[in-house]
Order: C-alpha cells, then sequence, then structure tokens
DNA sequence: TTGAAAGCGCTAACAT
DNA sequence: ATGTTAGCGCTTTCAA
C-alpha cells in the first residue's frame, strides 16, 4: 500500500515539474516495485549490505539491470556526506608540468575510488578564490591545491570550514609554510643547475625566471638556490644576466632574444621552468646558434617533453609519482579521519641531456 | 515550534552519526533558526526569488554570512534534478592538444555556469565505459566526447538514456557518424599535407599513422586523405614508407627511426600528430640529420608547442575555439531542451612554419 | 510577504 | 530476511 502511495507521488511530481523529452532513469523505487520489495531491500541488495535471501537478491538485480538502473550519486553524496570527489587546482593545464600531475591524481585517485574534478586558476587569486568556493559547494572530499592563482586566504578559509585541503608544491619563502603540504627541495633543485652548468665551465650564466607583475618571485626557491651556490663558487649571479618570464614558451622566448642580444651574452641559461626552456632554445635557433654548442640551455621540471626536444633538454626532475602519491595518502588519510605526518621534502634529481655542454670559451 | 523540532532532529543526528571533527557548515535552517524565519524565507532570499521584505532579506544575509553559509550544491542538484556539471572524455591529457581543449571546454562551459568533470581514457574501451557511467551515476548534464577509448555502443547507451552527448573530432569512416557531431574536415587536412609536401617537392613522402593494436586506423581519414592526394598527383604512397605509432611522443622517435634507416629513405614524414612529429625531429637530429634541410617533417593538430619547437613545426590547424564553441552551443542548447542543427565539419588549414622546406634531391 | 509541507533518490537505524 | 521510517539540504507549490 505504502509502495503504490509513495510511487503515485513520484509519477505525479515528474509528469508536472520534468521537461518531457527527459528519460528518467529508474530508482530504487521503480526496482521495489517490479520486484515486490521494499525500497530498503533494493538498497541493501544493491550495496551489499545486509542479510538478503538468495532468491530476492537475484530478482532484485533482475529488475535493476532490466530497467538500466544506474544509481543517483547525488542522491547517494547527500545522505552519505561525502562524494568521492577531490578537487586539484593547477594553474593551467595547457602547461605539460601540471597536465602531468593532473594525469597521474586522477589516475590514482580513480584507483582508490575518488573522481577528481581539475580546474585552472589560470595564474587569476579571484579566480582561485571562486574555484575553491565553488569546489566546497559541491561538497568535494578535500583539495589538491597548487600554488599560483591561489592566496594564503583563500586556502585558509578552506581549511578553517573544515575541508581537507594539501598543498603541492609550494614555494615559499621559509615560515610562509601552510601546514599539510607535500613539498620539493626547490632550494636544492636550484643549486644542481649552479653546479651542473659551473662544472661544464660557464660562467656567464643567465636565469630566466618567473615574476608575477606585481613582483613576486613565483620560482623564488629554485631562484636564491641557484644564485647562492653561484655566489658561493666566486661567481655571482650578474643582475643584467637575469631576465623575467611568466612560464609560458612565448616569455621563455623572448626572453631568451633579449639576452642572447647583449652585448656580453651569457653562454649558459637556466629557465626557471621547462616551457620557457624550450622557448629559449627556438630563440636561439632562430639566431642561428645551437643547442649546445653555442649555447647550453637548462629547465626544471622534466616534462614528458623535455627527452623529445632538438637537442633533449638538460632539466631537473621532480618525481611526480612519488609527489601524487605523497599527497594523495595524506589527503586521504585525512578524510578518512586518520592523522598523517607530512612527509619530508621531495629531492629534485639533475638529469644531464643533450642540452648543455662544455663552454665553449673554456675549451 | 516546528523549527525548533526540526532543528533537534538536525543535531541529533549530527552527533550521532557524523565523525566528530567534521566541522558541519551551516544550512538553511541555522540561517532560518537564526533570523527568525521559515527555511523557505531563506531560500527566497538566497535564490533572489519569490517577493521578500527588504528587512527579512538583509537580516537573512547578515546571518548567512556571520554563519559562513555556503549552499550544498549537492542538495540543490536533487531536488533541481541538474548538476550543471558536465562531462569531457578525452583520451589522454598528457597530449597537450587534448590539453588544449579541455582548457577550453572548461574556461567555456564555467563562463556559461557549468563546471567540468575532465576524464581520461587512456585509450582503453573498458575503463572508457566504465568511466561514462560514472558520470551518468554522477548526473552529469551532458557529455562531450572525443575519440579514442569510447565505443560506439558506449555512447549509444549514453544517449539512450537521455543524457546528451556531443561526439567531437571523431575519424570513423563515412556511413558511422553518430548523430550528434561536430566534426573536422580530416580528409582535406590529409590533402593538404599531400599538396605542401609534393609543391615542395618531395616524392619519396613517409607516414607515420596511429594505428591501433587491433589493427585500427585511428587517423584514417587524414590518412587516406594524404594517400588519395599522393596517388592523385601520380605519386602513389609507396607502403615501404608507412610505419605504425600510437599518438605518443616515443611511437613517433621509434618509427622514424626505422623509416630514416631505410636503404632508401623518405626525404619528408608526414606524423599525423604533432607529438609524432616531435619523435620525429628528436629522432632524426639523433641521426645527425638537420630538419629542414636534410628531411621535411609536417605534423597535425598545431598544438600550443608547434611553433617552439626547434625548427618550428609545419604542421595542420585546428581552430580549437571555434570547435569548442560549436560543441558547447550544441550540448547546452539540448541541455536546456532547443534543438540545433549540427554544424558543418570545420576546415583544416595549413600553417606552414620552419620544419618542411624544398626536397634537397630537386634542388 | 511568509510559512507549511512535500519531495528529489537514497541510506540506515530500528522494528518486526 | 524484510519493512517502516526518518532524514540528508534544498526548492517550490499552495495556503495563509
Amino acid at each position: 500500500m505504502h509502495i503504490l502511495y509513495t510511487d503515485c507521488a513520484h509519477e505525479i511530481r515528474r509528469s508536472t515539474l520534468l521537461p518531457i523529452q527527459e528519460t528518467n532513469l529508474a530508482t530504487i523505487y521503480d526496482i521495489a516495485k517490479a520486484a515486490g520489495v521494499t525500497a530498503a531491500t533494493v538498497s541493501y541488495v544493491l550495496s551489499g549490505k545486509g542479510s538478503i535471501s538468495q532468491a530476492t537478491r537475484e530478482k532484485v538485480m533482475r529488475y535493476a539491470s532490466e530497467l538500466g538502473y544506474r544509481p543517483n550519486l547525488i542522491a547517494r553524496s547527500l545522505i552519505k556526506q561525502e562524494t568521492h570527489t577531490i578537487g586539484l587546482v593547477i594553474p593551467h593545464i595547457i602547461n605539460p608540468f601540471y597536465a602531468g600531475i593532473a594525469e597521474t591524481v586522477e589516475r590514482s585517485a580513480y584507483a582508490r575510488g575518488f573522481r577528481t574534478m581539475i580546474t585552472n586558476t589560470y595564474e587569476d587569486e579571484r579566480l582561485g578564490a571562486e574555484l575553491l568556493e565553488d569546489l566546497a559547494a559541491r561538497r568535494v572530499d578535500g583539495i589538491i591545491a597548487l600554488p599560483g592563482g591561489l592566496s594564503f586566504s583563500a586556502i585558509q578559509s578552506m581549511i578553517a570550514s573544515g575541508l581537507p585541503v594539501i598543498c603541492c608544491l609550494w614555494e615559499e619563502e621559509e615560515g610562509q609554510e601552510v601546514s599539510l603540504a607535500v613539498g620539493l627541495d626547490f632550494k636544492r633543485g636550484g643549486q644542481l643547475v649552479a653546479e651542473h652548468l659551473l662544472g661544464l665551465g660557464h660562467r656567464r650564466i643567465s636565469v630566466i625566471v618567473d615574476v608575477k607583475a606585481n613582483g613576486r618571485i613565483d620560482h623564488h626557491l629554485r631562484f636564491t638556490g641557484c644564485q647562492e651556490a653561484l655566489a658561493n663558487a666566486a661567481c655571482p649571479l650578474d643582475a643584467a644576466l637575469v631576465s623575467n618570464g611568466d612560464s609560458s614558451l612565448e616569455s621563455g622566448e623572448a626572453a631568451a632574444h633579449q639576452l642572447l642580444h647583449l652585448p656580453n651574452p651569457p653562454t649558459a641559461i637556466f629557465a626557471t621552468n621547462d616551457l620557457m626552456a624550450i622557448g629559449a632554445m627556438v630563440a636561439a635557433w632562430k639566431l642561428g646558434m645551437r643547442v649546445p654548442a653555442d649555447l647550453s640551455i637548462i629547465g626544471f621540471d622534466n616534462i614528458a617533453l623535455a627527452p623529445f626536444t632538438s637537442p633533449p633538454l638538460t632539466t631537473i626532475n621532480v618525481d611526480r609519482d612519488r609527489l601524487v602519491k605523497l599527497a594523495l595518502d595524506l589527503l586521504l588519510s585525512i578524510i578518512e579521519g586518520k592523522q598523517l605526518e607530512p612527509p619530508p621534502l621531495l629531492a629534485p634529481e639533475l638529469i644531464a641531456r643533450a642540452s648543455t655542454a662544455i663552454c665553449p670559451a673554456s675549451r
């Protein structure tokens, strides 16, 4: 009796409120009605919980597939208070470094039962805050946040509201670190670059570094790491040899173009990410310079493309798989209510390929 | 009275069922209670509908921000029967071509009030079907589906269930097209390649084409378009000069390596996507060949990176912005219940850069 | 202008 | 082993 009543109500509502052409998907009530049981029973067999007789189970399953039943995860999320969805906030998916991260996060999260919503900030903090708000409104279970387009306050406000946020690869001045983070030893990365270039005999070394319009150095740590190592080797960085970019191919080319037109141009260029390094490579090519014979170029990130530039790009590797695993472990453990210690900084690693070579002057 | 009762029930439930540390976000009931009105009233002021006195409106708004209210989009979705979310299914975000599409879709959809769930199939049809099912279970309002990892039957089953699906850039034999699609004239793209290479005097032309393990040519149309144009110019494609890849950098390099070791190697290589073309460029570089002096290379897609390879890559441009706009227009109009005519095929365009040049033999 | 009440599709405690 | 019931947070019709 109750079933009939409920069902009736369903039908009334549907015919009045929903657009006509909509093919309504079956609900557990439809299955229940067909199988002559109650919705709770259907829920039990579908979820595999409770104790249900084999006969009922089979009957329900049959009708479920017959009616093309597809669970409504929205309804499930509402009652369970969890969406099994995480948010991933990155600056720009067009940068293969972030695309690689996004891929790994999506894959690993999916393997652990979570879907991920990938969102780009385009380095815009207003948009970034808005996107975070929206993710929270959509009740994602947690967020993995990469820097660029995300202000500290925006992050803090999420955390304050009880939403787990893991900050990944943030590169701030010491002391500004957020508590739940998995980071990389960027400073060491910068050092490795300096050591590599110095070891090849380079003395006139340029750096193309990502600096935002507001003057903030985005790649602060990798820059100072390099700068300090150079100074320690009695080969301090010449300010005239430092140029700015915005992490894009275009900016890398423009910066290199400018540097290579200097009266006393550099023999090596360190671009603080691979995209700018690739931009620098074309700039050299367009000037008829050969890499690495005339000019050494080194990047940072080791994007999937790095081994496939002509010549293959020397760069600093970031262990993406490990990074993502740590971040996800941290996030999911918090979601499950456990507390995990944030891991130590990951160690960068120099990958020597063919874009760097002995300094011509020192030959 | 009722408010108190309801609220009481809320609190009981919360304290018994939810994990302890969870910071519960305010609901409209919390606001209602604080403001001394009913939940319906709160809903009205928040949505801007209904007629509400200025005084009530302000009071509600004040408490809303005071309590840090964030709407629960899950609850909203459940009752409104719409999530304002679309699904985007692509093979592999690591391919900059798809990253570009994904970026454009996300941006444009967001501008129109929709979030997008980006999902990768990794060319795995089993996974693809699973992901589609999941998107449907999450009740996305519609799906934009790119080929690779998506079987016809999986798509059909979504459409049959009433979920709008727009197929983008499918490259199938004629007659197999899906109804709601926005496509590109791939065949014409292949022709453009052939004409360009022929015009530069090349006769020994290689093609590196994406062929799946099951023998299906993924880049079928761009391949046959080129093949036919070559045949029409009395310069039929030599089967020995055709090699297979899987759209990856690696496969492009491997295929080119093999082709360039042939007793009578090609003077030009057409890779059916830019990634393989870039792979081919390194292969040439590793063999000490100069592009384009010794070997011309042409790709397909015009990824953001194409102008920044050394030398910049000649390729076929796909108007991504227009493509995405058309797909989104189509999808959103269907979601809104309107019907729109699928647009005509987009026209590809050859972008001549520096990776192709006059055939050395014909100089 | 506001309140009462029903219901979106599902889960889970409790009762039988 | 199965049914009853309440409720997740919200929207919306209907009544007052």
